[in-house]
DNA sequence: CACTAAATGAAAACGATTTTCATTTTCAAA
DNA sequence: TTTGAAAATGAAAATCGTTTTCATTTAGTG
């Protein structure tokens, strides 16, 4: 982290603060899936003065650089992934709702394999791409409207 | 529709109602990714005294008899999709938030030979397979929490 | 028709997210 | 080191999609 995420920021025109070094740190020590509140949690530990919308700020704010992006299982509760460009996929067990992390390639055989190495059911699937489309790159100049950019 | 949805209703014990055939209806007439607000518009152009609630709790419905499910694109609004039982993947352009539909045969197509066919160049890609894991098929007899269960 | 359970509509409650605002802090420049 | 503008913070309130409550109506069985 340190020096090298702070000189990041700066030439972005973002300034480093004790709670924002907190945060970043924090979250990159932490697993995937990532929320809010365990996130808040985290950082409280080490410091209770910071406030719940400066950790939210800078979890968007991680994304807005590219760090990390928003993962949505669809619990109503924002998670955040670290931006590893390795791709993968996510088991979400139906039952007991944990998310588990499966490689590209192990996703391929557990679907064409179902349930040997895992012992996980897949019942259904979702697969979501993020990009640019032939008309926006066409168009060029209509990035800057929230700002966030999925990395990847 | 008509009286084949009334049938399978019953069977599971709900009623058939002026506005529960309505909704039904138009939510079938919709495309895919219709979101609750699209579908009450909808469903208000036929009848406006329809409520909101009714609206999303014949939406809710749907779900639970496995005639469509949730998707999360991450913008905060939970759209839902018909169930095909073909495994299917969306395209979100991060640039204009259209979303299109592709078959997975097209997915494979589009992450190796990248812009080719659509146009579309892939950012990011997210997996996310529902099912039930090694755990939960051991214990058995913990699905009766949220009641809604993912079709597939 | 009568009865019971389900469904409805309006409004309120809920909860995660996002914004507001007064204050504090960072950092580049003087 | 001092200064000033821009950015960041914390607390609280606002927002907004979702969900529940409750009184009333309706569907479907007998």
């Amino acid at each position: 982290m340190g020096i090298f995420v702070k000189e990041f920021l700066k030439t972005k025109g973002f300034k480093m603060t004790p709670q924002r070094e907190l945060i970043f740190r924090s979250f990159f020590e932490m697993g995937e899936h990532v929320s809010v509140d365990e996130l808040y949690d985290k950082v409280r530990q080490e410091d209770s003065s910071v406030g719940y919308a400066t950790v939210w700020r800078n979890l968007k704010l991680i994304c807005k650089v590219g760090l990390a992006e928003e993962v949505n299982i669809g619990d109503g509760i924002t998670r955040y992934d670290r931006v590893t460009r390795v791709p993968h996929g996510h088991l979400f067990c139906t039952s007991c709702k944990t998310v588990t992390e499966i490689t590209v390639e192990q996703l391929v055989g557990l679907l064409s394999q179902t349930a040997k190495t895992r012992g996980f059911v897949p019942e259904s699937f979702k697969i979501e791409v993020q990009g640019v489309c032939k008309e926006c790159r066409g168009a060029a100049g209509e990035k800057d409207k929230s700002g966030a950019s999925a990395g990847g």
